[in-house]
DNA sequence: TGAAAAGTGAAACTTTTTTACATATAATTA
DNA sequence: TAATTATATGTAAAAAAGTTTCACTTTTCA
């Protein structure tokens, strides 16, 4: 016969009536603070319950444990689990919070866009972004203000793979650089707002020169989502920042680390002695060179 | 102030690259299966690992347990909490994955990762490094080769506070900027590796001139971090890429992202109008301008 | 009411954990 | 490179924690 597994306080409380007057207070002590409790010794409970070591021994062989640590840590998953289902759910940063809440805010927040932007994601979508890396005769990542962190990013990721990539911070560079690409190549357009006026202007110019764009965006209804020619979302989770756009980029870098990791594989035997020979550069660097 | 305590785990991972070879055979325990450990007598697990009751006791001194029980009470704890949330394991990415499993694969791991990272923070590093900042003549930013972009996260996000930061991808202004700073500055040094030569000698020439040093590193045991004022762990999930460092970046940029809210929250009247200032001017880029 | 049963604590005993000490090994410095 | 210092680790003794025995008390119930 199966049986389920009762709480600590559960046994304590099951067979609280069939136990001794001193054996009631001890347990009254469990059941009343099985924090403070699970962190005693066995002396110090029988000191508090008014009983001796003995007794308490005894006690915690009564309601089913084999020695009195089982019985501790038994109480202590009682307090764990309680403390979880009382763990409320993340609101707005306050400046009252203390410096770890604001940290686990933040992480959190950043765990749940990374969560709905893999939920967004197609594999359809991905998988035509995919296809036009392989195939481009270049890859051009384009992103300016926040976004030309993440545009960077794509780029020293590329640079390790056989894929011819260019970036370039400067505005006026990226527009020349767009000029200049054909329908041969491939462009990746970040921008969280995706309707920033430079990005609009980069995407024009792409578009009259039917360049491939693979749009990375937190709006499916901006222009450069209905621009480019797949677009990737980068969600963010819907707790409001006081600085929004700040929370897409680790959405945007997950995305340009999925389409890395895929490149690679997808074309495996072509990028993987690249990647390894840039790999060993990069190692020799660390240390006394 | 109250202190938000890490778990064990995150102990164990926050210094586990600054212990010993035998400390390490034990630590390596307790991370692969935490329940089997919280359970173990302090004999037991000395003999699990090859060591002797000493060094076990010793060990869990140094992770700042008052004693050997209280160790393996938190051990308990996470045990509570990882079956809660239920397994997650992800393998190492293969060339068969489909499209969509290689994304799913990449967003939890970069999940994990957070939450390694936020797990290992301790409230009191954080503070000081916060206090750092607000309190710093100017702000620098430090990082070569995949930590520049880090670094150029960090100083995108400063940059819209009251602080004075600076930034220059290049190394040898890098490097003659950590020259010309003071003990009232403040310099963020990111790498994950924590051992790039160049970096060192940014580390060295700040040293000198007693500049105060925020590291965010993922090895605990790194020249950076065991150089720097305040040091906090970029973890990066255990599973195996093929290019390790990528998946640190995102736990830097959720550090950053921390540090930055802190920042904006503590020194809340102050930077405030500059925040909304800074972000009207983005706005105003928006569309046609 | 009085024998058996159950409850209890003191103390002996066992096990577990910590600390002190000695030795080996690595790192540092003169 | 030798000397010195710091670090790491195990052995063993001390201390602490936990369990069991036993004698004594109280309760139960025929």
């Amino acid at each position: 016969m199966v049986v389920i597994a009762r709480s600590a306080l559960g046994k304590l409380r099951g067979k609280y009536d069939s136990l001794s007057t001193t054996e009631k207070r001890i347990a009254q002590l469990a059941l009343n603070s099985p924090s403070t409790v699970s962190e005693m010794t066995i002396r110090e409970l029988a000191s508090a319950a008014g009983a001796s070591t003995a007794s308490i021994s005894r006690f915690v062989k009564r309601l089913g444990y084999a020695n009195y640590r089982e019985f501790t840590m038994e109480l202590a998953h009682v307090v764990v689990v309680d403390a979880q289902e009382g763990a409320k759910l993340f609101k707005e940063l306050g400046e009252g919070d203390s410096l770890g809440v604001i940290a686990n805010k933040v992480f959190h927040s950043s765990m749940a866009s990374l969560e709905a932007t893999n939920d967004a994601l197609s594999e359809n979508d991905i998988a035509r972004a995919v296809l036009k890396l392989i195939n481009a005769g270049t890859v051009n990542f384009f992103g300016l203000g926040g976004s030309s962190i993440a545009a960077l990013d794509g780029y020293h990721k590329f640079v390790r793979t056989s894929l011819n990539v260019a970036y370039h911070p400067d505005y006026d560079i990226q527009l020349m650089q767009a000029a200049k690409l054909t329908a041969d190549d491939c462009a990746v357009v970040i921008s969280h707002s995706g309707k920033n006026y430079e990005t609009i202007q980069i995407v024009k110019e792409l578009k009259a020169n039917h360049v491939p764009i693979i749009g990375i965006t937190s709006y499916s209804g901006s222009p450069l989502a209905r621009a480019a020619t797949v677009t990737l979302l980068s969600l963010t989770d819907e707790i409001k920042y006081r600085s929004e756009g700040m929370y897409s980029l680790i959405s945007q870098i997950a995305i340009l680390d999925s389409l890395f990791m895929m490149t690679v594989l997808r074309s495996s035997s072509r990028t993987q002695p690249v990647l390894m020979h840039v790999r060993d550069v990069i190692e020799r660097t660390r240390e006394e060179p």
